[in-house]
DNA sequence: CTAGGGTTAG
């Protein structure tokens, strides 16, 4: 049109821009903006708008806002501000929206959904979360907080600002629950890790009569995966062929990790196979999932399949074959590949890799190698790291360095317990008990109280959950008599050797109450006689060493199939052969 | 000008 000599008006400039914003052409988008001032019409509201929007979406956002300051403040009606309010948010300058907003209200512009759609999401990290919540109280002043646009908005704000307790209180407030605000409380718990309440929701969900959709089941499906949840994870995937979406990435993601973390490799395998374009993201669940069950060598061979298919890894996908690397004892191939990560893909290593790589070196034994990778890294070690050195000490009983690393990750995570264990631990071996006594003393000092572990069962589509000493499930009755039948059935048949007893006993006694593990295994088998053959127990701690006998001698008993997943790795009891390939 | 999604050890 330009070519042919006729100049765009006021109603044809915003069409034009559009395109530029959504394609990302910065200079047609200038080029529109020299013919709009030429033809004096770049102060109309909607042009004044759709300049500011081009600029914006071409990531040109302070050109956005010259834009908007050259015009006179007589033009600049609500969606004028809203464009650029949206603007700073998704280029991600938090102070610029927020202030804009507040030079809005303070000249008398006044907001309405549309500004806090697009202002809300600004609020994006922890520490915007006093902000946000501000946000939530203007939009209750405002009356704009009964749209329900804007509830869902401000549910998302408070999840991204990692307080899920606010978003449920928000979402309990919500009268009318769509299918979104469904979905964002969902998504929600499924990002920080509450799985439970995740399945909780879902079946609240469906008993209120709303449907699922794709993006309900991508988070209920990633649920499954750090649950362990299998059944319900395949209950999902025939929801899917009943509900005929067309395949989509996002779910065939979620389903390969999902039947990756589960153990079903061969199911994960096939749907991975099938996806049309595998990106980085479907190649990273793949490669975990063969790591996490002992294959290491296979994960490997996938991220060279993956190299070979031009895709670039991430550091996920790195952090995925290095632990592979790390439990499948391939310490060559992990060094290999964290200097590769570096010097061949210009990835600069995060704690999660060193941390990985402490693990990998630890598990060798190349304690000293490990510990001189700690002092060679470039950014801060966190935790983690120094955990997996002490993690790696208690396997190889150096006291000395144990010391060393607890105190590094006593800094840095003063409360976590399972540093406490461990190094307690550690001077069991070591028959210290000055050691032990210490740590004890130190726990008292600290008022920490070594928190319950828990295991979970599913059944009949619910998470069944167990902490240690627990009477609170229903069945709680049946549960303790099936375990002390099946103990003392071991005690005469399998000479079950007297400490374990004594354990036992002392475990009655002190209060501690029966590990957890045992609880979900009793649970089980009272519920499923001899029907499923397997069964699934996940722990947030790692599976004592009773625990691993308990669970052998039973499977062999009652020739079942376990699994029991805790925080590092996965368990396998076969009719009585306790397979941990990752135990080298 | 506008709310919801997949991968990351210990």
């Amino acid at each position: 049109m330009l070519r042919s000599g006729a100049s765009p008006n006021a109603f044809t400039f915003p069409f034009a821009l559009k395109s530029c914003a959504s394609l990302s052409l910065p200079a047609a988008g200038a080029q529109l903006h020299a013919h709009a001032l030429k033809a004096g019409c770049e102060v109309e509201p909607f042009v004044l708008t759709s300049l500011i929007s081009m600029y914006a979406h071409c990531s040109l956002i302070d050109d956005a806002g010259k834009v908007f300051d050259h015009c006179p403040q007589s033009r600049r009606l609500t969606v004028c501000y809203n464009a650029l309010v949206s603007g700073y948010t998704s280029n991600s300058r938090f102070s610029d929206a927020v202030s804009l907003f507040r030079r809005m209200t303070e000249m008398g512009v006044s907001a309405n959904s549309v500004t806090m759609l697009g202002l809300i999401p600004v609020c994006s990290l922890p520490v915007h979360l006093g902000v946000g919540t501000c946000l939530h109280c203007c939009c209750v002043k405002l009356g704009l907080d009964r749209d329900s646009s804007v509830g869902n908005c401000l549910l998302t704000m408070y999840v991204k600002c990692g307080s899920v307790e606010d978003a449920r209180v928000l979402f309990d407030s919500i009268s009318c629950k769509g299918l979104i605000t469904w979905n964002a409380m969902i998504s929600g718990y499924a990002q920080h890790g509450h799985a439970s309440h995740v399945l909780d929701l879902y079946r609240e969900m469906k008993s209120c009569g709303i449907r699922p959709d794709s993006v309900t089941l991508v988070g209920v499906l990633s649920s499954c995966a750090l649950l362990g949840a299998y059944h319900i994870g395949c209950q999902v995937e025939r929801q899917i062929e009943l509900s005929g979406f067309n395949s989509n990435p996002f779910l065939d993601n979620a389903l390969v990790n999902m039947y990756a973390r589960c153990g079903k490799l061969a199911k994960a395998w096939a749907v991975f196979d099938a996806m049309p374009e595998k990106t980085v993201v479907s190649w990273t669940a793949i490669i975990g999932g063969y790591g996490m069950h002992g294959q290491g060598k296979l994960a490997v061979n996938l991220f060279e399949q993956m190299l070979q298919a031009g895709i670039r890894p991430d550091g996920a996908a790195f952090v995925s074959v290095l632990s592979a690397c790390s439990h499948a004892g391939l310490t060559d191939e992990g060094l290999k590949y964290f200097n590769a990560m570096e010097k061949k893909f210009l990835l600069q290593p995060g704690p999660e890799h060193y941390s990985c790589m402490v693990d990998l070196l630890g598990r060798a034994g190349q304690l000293q190698k490990a510990l001189d990778l700690i002092h060679t890294m470039r950014v801060h070690p966190d935790g983690a790291v120094w955990g997996a050195l002490l993690g790696a000490c208690k396997i190889h009983k150096n006291v000395e360095l144990a010391e060393l690393a607890f105190e590094r990750v006593i800094e840095l995570e003063p409360t976590n317990i399972g540093y406490y264990v461990l190094l307690s631990n550690t001077y069991n071996e070591a028959n210290n008990m000055d050691g032990i006594l210490r740590v004890r003393m130190m726990m008292r000092e600290r008022k920490l109280k070594k928190e319950p572990g828990c295991s979970y069962v599913e059944h009949t589509g619910k998470v069944h959950l167990f902490l240690a000493g627990d009477r609170c499930h229903p069945q709680t009755k049946e549960i303790y008599r099936m375990l002390n039948e099946l103990e003392d059935w071991l005690k005469e048949n399998h000479n079950l050797d007297k400490s374990y007893l004594e354990r036992r006993d002392d475990e009655r006694l002190s209060g501690t109450g029966v590990h957890s593990e045992k609880l979900a295994i009793a649970f089980a088998l009272l519920n499923t006689k001899q029907h499923g053959r397997e069964i699934v127990v996940i722990k947030n701690l790692r599976v004592c060493e009773d625990c691993h006998l308990f669970i052998k001698l039973v499977s062999k008993a009652v020739d079942r199939q376990f699994v029991v997943r805790d925080a590092t790795r996965f368990h396998h009891f076969e009719g009585g052969v306790c397979s941990c390939r990752d135990y080298w």
